[in-house]
RNA sequence: GGCGGGUUGGCGGAGAGGUUACGCAGCGGAUUGCAAAUCCGUGAAGACCGGUUCGAUUCCGGUACCCGCCUCCA
């Protein structure tokens, strides 16, 4: 299988071609914990969760290492804990817990590699006295600035000259920097801020660092893939570049870098003031289910803009009972396989191989459903990041009807948007909808079926007559308060 | 001001230089006490202007509009 990624630096798609097929290296930057991470923040996560997942799936399980990095000291970490009074490894901490909380229910693998960025501190000072002794750094005023004029492809991934940039003139120019454009690599602490002692003095690493630290120790010099959103393409990536190639002139650095691009919500940029401001915490809580979220994000190719809205979302849901409705049917209507034979097919590989195509992806998915062909579905949702286990059971709602065998059909649970489902409540009406039902054939009088058709309908709560029976089905609006009035 | 991306049917969203994307919605039919669900069928597109070509929505150029980054938000 022939994979192809769009490579950044070199604004192509090219064929993707392992250093070491036995170790696949991919590093993704990661969140700076001081608080929830929005939905813009889970984009690069569910991308490059798709694509470990795939890296995986072609090269095995075992040969491929996934890097991600904790960046937990930061200003905005500093100004968190002076806000609050807490101490910052609590901040940290906690917000690493809700991180992993988040992505896990957007079905992401956790990396191999999560370094938090405190734990390297030794590496960026020891990779900055390198690039001091090469002449690609300087410590000024109780800083360490790096040189850009010293890297002559500075520039070279976002397609910026440094001429041109300090013409733009948006650069801080800051007296103790030789360039404008020179970034910073080690700044001093004063206290009551986090730091570390240093051969500069006591102080803490500018942001770029600490990725080109933890990169090289985990992955070595060169490696394979290097991922983030847009955003970080100027000038985080463009700095990471500098640092790492000037420190290790030897090693190529990352050799694809993927770009994912922004998400917008109901087609604006997300921000607080606009009031469309998400975390994935405010999506779950509202009752959209990470699965869901998932599914939107897979939607669109990663290198377009995507834009999250409410109606994407019941589109998802949408297709996700529907796989449901189809994984729960019994052996009376479908023949029985094991799970475990089912394996992606080669057409949703093939898509996913050619830069993630994501989109097509899940069409192969509702063509497999339309087909019915259970193996194929199943092993094609698990290569994307979503559990046919876990589909099957909260998507399913609520089911209950009457199957040809005589025998009450099952089972059970909560959807999204509405509170915990009392099944024994919904079987009982169930039984009694299709007695009343039953008898109004005979009688042909249906005023009370319809009656407590429409009470149902009010209460959120879907009907379907079939000459196997009646079923109940809970959905979005289902509001068991007007169940109470049945009585 | 500099750099980059986008513009596809009612909506979302792909691939491919010439043949049906697909999903949702719509419409027609089957089914149904009614309805829902389901199944079958079906219409509908490629911002604008030029160029290359036997042929472009797909390649190239220009115009318009939208968006992002350049301000340690992915």
């Amino acid at each position: 299988m022939t994979i192809r990624l769009t490579n950044t630096k070199t604004r192509r798609k090219e064929v993707f071609e392992p250093i070491n097929r036995d170790r696949v290296q991919i590093y993704v930057c990661g969140p700076t914990v001081y608080d929830r991470a929005h939905i813009g923040n889970a984009r690069p996560v569910v991308v490059f969760d798709t694509l470990f997942r795939l890296m995986r799936h072609v090269y095995g399980a075992d040969s491929v290492v996934y890097a991600r990095n904790f960046t937990d000291v930061d200003d905005k970490i500093n100004a968190r804990a002076a806000e609050t009074g807490r101490p910052i490894r609590d901040i940290t901490d906690e917000t690493i817990r809700w991180y992993h909380e988040d992505m896990d229910a957007l079905g992401a693998l956790r990396p191999t590699h999560e370094p938090r960025a405190t734990e390297y501190i030794g590496a960026m000072i020891t990779m900055i006295e390198g690039l001091i002794e090469s002449g690609h750094a300087y410590a000024a005023a109780g800083h360490v600035l790096f040189r850009v004029r010293s890297y002559q492809d500075y520039g070279a991934l976002s397609g910026r000259s440094v001429d041109d940039m300090i013409a733009g003139a948006r650069v801080e120019v800051a007296p103790y920097k030789e360039d404008p454009m020179d970034f910073v690599l080690w700044k001093p602490s004063d206290e009551g801020v986090p730091g570390w002692d240093s051969p500069w003095g006591y102080g803490r690493p500018g942001w770029h660092i600490e990725c080109s630290a933890m990169s090289y120790e985990l992955l070595g010099e060169s490696f394979d893939i290097h991922g983030g959103g847009l955003d970080l393409q100027f000038p985080h990536h463009e700095n990471e570049i500098a640092q790492s190639c000037c420190a290790h002139p030897h090693g190529s650095f990352a050799r694809v870098w993927m770009h994912n691009e922004m998400l917008q919500v109901e087609g604006k940029k997300m921000s607080k003031s606009l009031g469309n401001f998400f975390t994935v915490r405010d999506l779950l809580e509202q009752g959209y289910p990470g699965e869901v979220i998932r599914m939107v994000y897979l939607g669109t190719h990663y290198g377009k803009p995507m834009d999250w809205t409410h109606e994407k979302a019941v589109q998802a849901e949408g297709t996700l009972r529907k796989i449901a409705l189809f994984l729960n049917e019994d052996m009376l209507t479908k023949p029985m396989v094991d799970w475990r034979y089912a394996r992606p097919t080669d057409d949703v590989v093939e898509a996913l191989s050619n830069d993630l195509n994501t989109s097509l992806a899940l069409t192969y998915i509702h063509k497999y459903l339309k087909e019915r062909n259970e193996l194929a579905l199943v092993g094609s949702l698990t290569l994307l990041g979503l559990n046919p286990e876990i589909i099957r059971e909260k998507f399913l709602s609520f089911s209950f009807g009457i199957a040809d065998n005589g025998f009450a059909k099952k089972t059970s649970l909560s959807s999204w948007g509405s509170s915990e489902v009392n099944l024994q409540r919904i079987e009982e009406l169930g039984i009694r909808l299709d007695t009343l039902r039953l008898s109004a054939m005979e009688t042909k009088d249906f005023s009370k079926v319809d009656a407590m058709k429409t009470a149902l309908l009010a209460a959120g709560v879907e009907v379907r007559m079939s000459k196997a029976g009646v079923e109940l089905m809970p959905g979005p609006g289902f509001d068991a308060s007007k169940l109470e009035a049945l009585d």
